[in-house]
RNA sequence: GUCACAGUGGCUCAGUUGGAUAGAGCAACGGUCUUCUAAACCGUAGGUCGCGAGUUCGAAUCUCGCCUGUGACACCA
């Protein structure tokens, strides 16, 4: 490298590095100023109270109003009466007469409420030019460090169609974890397939029985559900199939070729199956080890559980004892000698963090399994396993039919694919109908759909039970996903037709709209929204969030002119475009595609 | 029976750490497209926050009891 090169070089990186600087330095003094309008509002009132009250105190008494009517901040007084011995309201009063009003638009007292209206163009000012800044960063956090977190997620069973239940441990899985990965953390994401056990002995015995391998190949998922609902109606007056079915069982697990292969081939054939629902979805995996990956693993686990005393044998099976904390025993080993569920669960847990080192372990199943994964922590807590308390039973209710639980034995389950296939081709008239002219209407349609049917899933809490309802499941209006979705498009359709850019760069883009203002107050809450979903593992806290700044935004936008030439115009813009790049980060937080037009 | 979770307008649900007249969306009724996509917006009507005590200046929210629903409760996963 000679001389000129090396200068060039250095001539790059010093002004990088100082570009670097300065933005970093803008980000972090803009992100200041919005922290600091609680702590502006802390600080006017400790000027003006009493000493023994802490600023601490302050901070915790602080609340923020449910209604802009009544300011952004506001500090409650009751707790002044006793030791003023004055009425509340005169207190608040008396308050707002001595506090420095500087730095706010005004302060009031409405009851025994000290009400502070922030200054609203200097808040929207930091506010846009932060989410401008930052956009798709905004509201990044490092708490998880890198660290890793394997999620245990859709697990759907082979040779079974997905349901509407593997759904939701699908999508809640899915949205966790892209919130924890904007928290820091590296999700793992685990499809734990339900491919062993002794229903695969009953299926072989259907298939032997009923079926035929062109038949198989032809439809593999629906023929293999019904040689398994078929099994389940006769076995009711033929008990001797069950025996059967315990004999190919054992034969798979002694490694008998003609059953293995037959394993080998419905798995094969349902997992292609799986992965079409899954690429609809827009959902990858890091792992597919099921239950059979943990095979000859087990023997280990047992092993360890008796080196360590904890093995008791109990009518005829292996047990660990939990009486002590109120739960049944784990039940190891049955009496013919074959592992259980809770075997499995604990040499894959073993085995995820031997292999991930993981900071925790989430396990998205639905919460009729809690007693479940109370018993696989306890039993791996007595084994001296401190990190089973990094492992959390991220539990959901179930979805009923009728107010009944589905069961795919008897044959009642709602098809996933299904109800996909009716949203999106309801989705598809509509676009016929409000939007004949647009371009990629099936792929509008498909995301309309598809997203309709997941943001529906997630905007609930997780715990929740809901009753199965088509109608409801693909409704475009109101708090649906197609609303947010169409509300960002709409966004967008307005920036298209923006004649400029220049907000992109502008300095001040002070907004100072009481019909923007609750909009506005929602662009800054989008970080600490981020962080509560993911302290909660709970998606539906971003998706009623993507709700609420919507329907703000519409709110806005209809009765607010934006594309006006006028002082205003950049900040407008800012504001449309601040919303539709956290509309678009909100939706892909919970694994729904956001169109450009629809 | 034991344990867990839930109970808010006709239906589906919101309601951070207890706070100001309990909020939405569907459904119902009425209004708004010559003006940035009416999948939108505005308005009207509709609630003893399961019941009863207790704690508190103050409870849908915390504690206790009861009622109702759902789920789990040893060889399924």
């Amino acid at each position: 490298m000679d001389l000129n090169q090396l200068e060039w070089y250095r001539g790059k990186i010093s002004s990088l590095s100082i570009c670097i600087f300065i933005c970093i330095g803008r980000a972090f003094f803009i992100r200041r100023k919005n922290m600091d309008s609680k702590q502006l509002t802390v600080q006017a009132l400790q000027k003006v109270l009493p000493d023994d009250i802490s600023e601490e105190q302050i901070t915790n008494l602080i609340e923020k109003p449910k209604s802009s009517d009544l300011g952004d901040y506001a500090f409650p007084t009751f707790i002044l009466a006793k030791s003023l011995h004055k009425a509340p309201n005169m207190i608040a009063e008396d308050l707002v007469g001595q506090i420095d009003q500087d730095g706010f638009e005004k302060v009031v007292n409405t009851g025994a409420y000290v009400n502070f209206f922030l200054d609203k163009g200097n808040f929207s000012n930091n506010i846009l030019h932060t989410v401008l800044s930052e956009k798709e960063n905004y509201g990044n956090a490092d708490e998880g460090k890198g660290g890793n977190v394997p999620i245990d997620m859709s697990s759907p069973n082979i040779a079974k169609p997905m349901s509407m239940g593997h759904l939701r441990s699908t999508v809640i899985g899915n949205s966790i974890a892209k919130i924890i990965t904007k928290l820091g953390y590296k999700p793992i994401k685990i499809n734990h397939l339900g491919d062993w056990g002794t229903q695969f002995g009953k299926l072989i015995v259907g298939y032997k029985k009923w079926g035929s391998q062109a038949e198989v190949e032809a439809d593999p998922i629906n023929n293999l559900l019904k040689y398994y609902v078929r099994f389940h109606k006769e076995a009711e007056t033929q008990p001797e199939l069950d025996d059967e079915a315990r004999a190919w069982f054992k034969k798979m697990e002694d490694g008998d070729q003609e059953a293995l292969n037959l394993w080998t081939w419905f798995r094969k054939l349902s997992l292609a199956e799986f992965q079409k629902v899954y690429d609809r979805l827009d959902v990858t995996f890091d792992s597919y080890n099921g239950e059979a990956f943990y095979n000859d693993k087990m023997d280990d686990v047992i092993k360890t559980i008796q080196d360590k005393g904890l093995l008791e044998e109990s009518r005829g099976a292996e047990i660990v004892d939990l009486s002590e904390l109120d739960l049944s025993p784990a039940l190891i080993r049955k009496t013919d000698g074959a592992t259980l569920y809770i075997t499995r669960d604990l040499a894959a847990a073993i085995y995820r963090k031997n292999t991930y080192h993981f900071v925790k372990s989430l396990y998205v199943v639905g919460s009729e399994q809690s007693e479940h994964f109370k018993k696989l922590k306890a039993v791996l807590k007595k084994m001296g396993y401190d990190w089973s308390d990094d492992i959390h039973h991220i539990d959901f209710g179930l979805i009923t039919n009728g107010g009944k639980k589905l069961s795919t034995r008897k044959g009642r389950v709602i098809l996933l694919e299904n109800v996909l296939n009716d949203a999106v081709d309801l989705a598809k008239k509509q676009i016929e109908e409000k939007n004949p002219d647009l371009k990629n209407k099936d792929e509008v349609a498909e995301a309309v759909g598809v997203g309709a049917v997941v943001f529906h899933d997630l905007k609930n809490e997780r715990r929740d039970n809901f009753d199965f309802n088509l109608e409801e499941v693909v409704r475009f209006e109101g708090e649906t996903g197609p609303y947010v979705q169409y509300t960002n498009a709409r966004a967008l359709s307005i920036l298209r037709k923006a004649k400029t850019d220049d907000y992109q760069n502008a300095d001040d883009l002070s907004l100072d709209d009481s019909e923007a203002w609750d909009t506005i107050k929602l662009l800054q809450q989008f970080p600490e929204i981020v962080d509560r979903a993911g302290q909660k593992y709970e998606p539906s806290v971003v998706a009623k969030y993507a709700l609420k700044l919507a329907k703000s935004f519409n709110q806005y936008y209809a009765h607010s002119k934006i594309l006006t030439e006028d002082d205003g115009l950049n900040a407008r813009l800012g504001l449309v475009k601040s919303v539709s790049i956290i509309l678009q980060m909100s939706l892909g937080l919970l694994g729904v595609r956001a169109p450009e037009e629809m």
